[in-house]
RNA sequence: CGGGGUGUAGCGUAGCCCGGUUAGCGCGUCUGGUUUGGGACCAGAAGGUCGAGAGUUCAAAUCCCUCCACCCCGACCA
């Protein structure tokens, strides 16, 4: 390709608009333009980038058996009702004219193709993916192309007859997922995931490292563990029992609102202030006894009691619950026997434990769980925190790090089965509901995750795998010198003829200016033609990645390019 | 949706607080010439409803009000 025919507009500075390195970069490279926010032309070099990464995650999924579709992003409103999909908060676009809406992912529609067309365990188990537009109603796109409206997705649906074959079904997307992120060369981890209100058993995240990621992982570097801070958990051991277990006792508390106000007013251990968090879960009220340093994990509230919704209660429902507001709250003395007390695991068994009295200005001490709070159960509520041991007891220290999502794949089950009638007969004749999962992967996250981990203070630095093109010829003097034209002619024919994508910039712009953009967009070799090498029948190989200049005969330069490409990674 | 910020030529910006010439500068673009190994130089030129509307005023980029767009933090992220 010659430059002066493509459409490359390279920037020297980016608009303020954007913030975060890759979409500085993309916006400077010409990879991309803003049409609005959340909105994205991919221009010809990025949208290039694109079928790379989507020709490799096409290779991937095939390689697992899987067979693409092309479903309509357009879709009836009616079958987004029918699984109650259609309301979830901003998450739906819908169309005024008509009463369709936006896909933002496409379980009910392969449910429905399914519930057509799939009659027998004999046709099961099947992969059916596609690489689609998606749209949803984001609140606040941000951070360029890696949170949009509008963006890519590889969305894949295993469909089983049994649960052992959805076993199968995930672990082959899991596999296909490692080996399509390492061929785009990303270093990346996965993590163990709620599956939140998509419903399902298990989930799995695959992840980048990412300062300017809107996950939060807790990842332990010496045994490898790492999971998604919704769902992590930790060695730390219970505050257990103490010895000297004293009579429960009523003290005032008139200006201690707080667990820190508490602490420092009564020189108190703040382990053993539980505090009391009262939540409303699918209209139930619960409360939730937690170390008083501890913050509730409302994921783990979520996936242990199946809740569809949950939020703190309000200060009228503490008082209609509890007998009194925030502060004075705890276990013992209740206003209401309708609610439910969860205590966390730390806090189990535990005695000498001080907590809210529910009598405003009031508290209990010397609480012992086991003997004064009946019907208490417990489980893991808390979020946890760096620094504490990583669960399987070696004592290693887990750390957390912000991470973007790159892929999700999910045991759905039979959410979406039975709420839309996709049903097969079984061995003995019998109607049971297709077992689902669901996999994703973010194809613009693929591309803006490479150029966050792949970058310098120059440009972008891309593998061979991603590359737009492999080897980037510059021709420095065309103009003027007969001798630079026929080398860089000749490299073009003898570079496309062996196969190997090239871009040649042809412009008639100065040296500096081609340098520069070269090194912005970031092709893997730059053949730097110039006169003064070329008189003496020689060119120059730059490596992007590493700076390495090479000035070689022009004779030797196929076989030079050939061989520093070998040592270029993906 | 809450908090904060920005909006002046394709991009980056000055001017705004304290109203008053023809709205200035850098980059980019166009023409001519000179250049040609790290974003060249000279000369000339084009390009602006100062986000929109309404208001105050003799006079508004500047002050007031309303709205819109975009960005950041938070909520949200199935």
């Amino acid at each position: 390709m010659k430059q002066s025919q493509y459409f490359i507009p390279t920037l020297k500075e980016a608009p303020n608009e954007a913030v975060i390195p890759s979409h500085i970069l993309m916006i400077r490279s010409g990879l991309v333009r803003s049409l609005g926010s959340g909105i994205y032309s991919f221009l010809p070099l990025g949208y290039r980038i694109m079928k790379k990464i989507m020709t490799i995650i096409r290779e991937e999924m095939d390689e697992i058996g899987g067979v693409e579709f092309h479903m309509p992003a357009l879709n009836p409103s009616e079958i987004w009702e029918q699984t109650g999909r259609r309301n979830v908060p901003n998450f739906i676009l819908s169309v005024k004219e008509r009463d369709l809406v936006l896909a933002p992912t496409h379980e009910e529609i392969i449910a429905f193709h399914a519930r057509a067309d799939v009659k027998s365990y004999k046709e099961l188990p099947q992969i059916w993916y596609q690489i689609q537009t998606k749209f949803r109603n984001e609140p606040r796109p941000r951070s360029g192309v890696l949170r949009g409206r509008q963006f890519t997705m590889k969305d894949a649906y295993s469909l089983d007859s049994s649960w052992e074959g959805l076993d199968v079904s995930y672990e082959k997307h899991a596999q296909a997922y490692r080996n399509i992120f390492s061929r785009c060369g990303l270093k990346f981890f996965a993590v163990g995931a709620a599956s939140g209100a998509m419903g399902g058993t298990a989930s799995q995240e695959f992840m980048l490292e990412s300062y300017h990621g809107e996950d939060t992982c807790v990842l332990c570097d010496e045994t490898g563990y790492a999971a998604n801070l919704e769902v992590a958990t930790s060695a730390l051991p219970p505050i257990g029992r103490i010895d000297n277990n004293l009579p429960l006792e009523q003290f005032a508390t008139p200006n201690s609102k707080t667990i820190n106000e508490l602490v420092n007013d009564f020189q108190l251990d703040v382990n053993r202030c539980a505090k009391s968090v009262v939540y409303i879960v699918d209209s139930k009220p619960y409360l939730f006894m937690l170390r008083g340093n501890d913050e509730l994990n409302e994921s783990k509230v979520q996936t242990l009691l199946t809740a569809a919704d949950l939020r703190p209660a309000t200060e009228e429902e503490l008082v209609k619950y509890t007998g009194a507001n925030g502060g004075s709250i705890g276990p013992i003395g209740l206003k209401s026997t309708e609610v439910t007390i969860i205590a966390d695991n730390l806090l189990r068994d535990a005695n000498g434990l001080v907590s809210g009295a529910n009598t405003n200005g009031y508290h209990y001490k010397n609480i012992d769980f086991s003997r004064d709070v009946a019907n208490l159960q417990y489980a893991d509520l808390r979020v946890i925190e760096a620094g504490e041991p990583e669960p399987s007891g070696t004592g290693a220290k887990l750390r957390i790090t912000n991470a973007i999502e790159i892929g999700h794949i999910f045991k759905l089950g039979t959410k979406y089965s039975i709420a839309l009638g996709a049903k097969f007969l079984d061995m003995n004749g019998k109607d049971q509901p297709i077992i689902m999962g669901s996999y994703g992967i973010g194809v613009e996250r693929i591309l803006a995750c490479f150029i966050e981990q792949h970058h310098d203070d120059k440009g972008i630095i891309w593998g061979t795998a991603l590359a737009p093109f492999t080897v980037h010829i510059l021709g420095i003097g065309l103009k003027k010198s007969e001798k630079v034209r026929e080398y860089c002619d000749s490299l073009y024919a003898q570079l496309q003829s062996a196969g190997i994508e090239v871009l040649f910039d042809d412009r008639d712009i100065s040296p500096g200016f081609k340098l520069n953009d070269a090194d912005l967009l970031g092709m893997p070799l730059q053949i730097v033609v110039g006169e003064k090498n070329a008189a003496i029948d020689q060119v120059e190989i730059k490596v992007r990645s590493t700076g390495d200049k090479h000035v070689i005969p022009f004779s030797d330069a196929m076989q030079t390019i050939t061989s520093l490409l070998s040592t270029i990674g993906s």
